[in-house]
DNA sequence: GTGGCAGCACTTGTATGTAAGCAGCGTCGA
DNA sequence: TCGACGCTGCTTACATACAAGTGCTGCCAC
């Protein structure tokens, strides 16, 4: 089956550049150059090109005609939105829970928490897993594949959340708090269940606004200027 | 090529297309190519292309490399996905409804159901004004900018819809739930605004899949392979 | 020193050229 | 008759050339 080749180089550039504005890499304001891009990664502008406009249509990176592309500050309002979806999304799925639990998947579920709790986790094998739990979650409901468009949505949060963590390194609280979620549905539980990711996904936001609170710069929310060219500490 | 508008060519390219495609105007299964759109458009291939890309990430086309693109057939799973999508984000709004209404946005409000009213109404005219009224109710919440990420995503449901009205051509209930809805939100009777509002979203989506059982033709899955070049009756 | 302006360097937007692959069709051989 | 095979014309993917606008920079007049 030649499905739209996931090797083609534009995907390939789309998802190196993805990836490095995510993991914050590339952090907020950074300078993203067509003609410097295109150099580094050993191609021509068109496959940079596109992937600069997937990435503008994400939010991730702004593009000023004439002028340059930049890698988005963090917006709060952004933050915000695709913090309400994702509750949204996730707490809604649980009205579709099927009675009996699709065998594989729990086991996939289960064996993703046991490596949560692998002593010295990297954080981004952690964010890796943490998204896989929570695909895995929509999944078993039978809308997995709502997951891509909460992903799309939530590039904003994602870097908060990274932000956040970077400072806080409290990672190990929300290991626990997958544990007590998945707990609940498997019982059958299901209020717990809700209650339980809804106070989970809540303290990830709350977590981030005190991120905000704490480096405000780090948020300045875009406001159509192009950003000024200073070197700012993302983490350590 | 001069444009004396500041909006790109891409972007003109780009909302044509999109545009054509929702209302069927190019039905599932027809070719794009770029070759073809660009002359008929009056632009090169550059911003068709980047428009087909765009079209493609959202599942309203697919490109086929080295063969052809296509305009996608509406896939009752995705139609589905964006069901419960939507369904979810504009419930939980509810949720965060504030105490007093924001006065300007409910006499716009208003002022939207009462063209809903008017008669002999255009169908693309309802359709607009549906839209309007639902970002509407998510602007009363706060949440006006989740709006964005559902339309990117319903794309397929929106196809659907339009396949479904122009079978039964009944739009007149639906203003009607409007008009309940909002009378409930306005009333303070979010319980009812709630029930009513999952009523009406299942109601379409009933719709639909009566529609896809009487012509299952147009529902055809994507499942990879090239459109073959028939002409399907698209209403009518 | 300082204001103003011209020009340059660099940006993205668009157009076009080149490469490479698939499909359909006609031909040719058995 | 029928199957194999190569040609031909189409497609998208990628590379590059050109256009047009922006903002910095440095020179020059005062």
């Amino acid at each position: 089956m030649r499905e739209a080749s996931n090797r083609s180089n534009r995907r390939v550039v789309y998802e190196t550049l993805r990836r490095k504005v995510l993991t914050l890499e590339l952090p907020p304001g950074a300078s993203l150059s067509e003609n410097e891009l295109a150099a580094s990664l050993g191609v021509s502008r068109t496959p940079v090109r596109e992937s600069l406009i997937l990435l503008g249509e994400e939010g991730l990176v702004r593009v000023f005609p004439k002028v340059g592309s930049f890698v988005s500050r963090v917006d709060a309002e952004r933050v915000a939105d695709a913090q309400f979806l994702r509750e949204a999304v996730e707490l809604a799925a649980f009205d579709d829970i099927p009675e009996t639990l699709d065998p594989g998947l729990l086991a996939e579920l289960r064996a993703n928490l046991e490596q949560q709790r692998a002593p010295g986790l990297d954080l981004e094998k952690f964010f890796e897993l943490d998204e896989s739990f929570h695909h895995g979650l929509l999944r078993l409901s039978g809308h997995g594949r709502a997951w891509s468009t909460v992903v799309a949505a939530k590039g904003h949060l994602d870097r908060a959340r990274r932000l956040g963590l970077h400072e806080t390194n409290g990672m190990g609280r929300f290991v626990d708090e997958h544990h007590t979620i998945l707990d609940a549905v498997v019982a059958g539980d299901l209020p717990s269940a809700r209650a339980g990711l809804r106070a989970h996904l809540r303290a990830v936001f709350d977590d981030i606004e005190k991120t905000r609170r704490r480096s405000p710069e780090l948020f300045a929310s875009d406001d159509g200027s192009v950003p000024v060219r200073r070197s700012i500490a993302v983490w350590e």
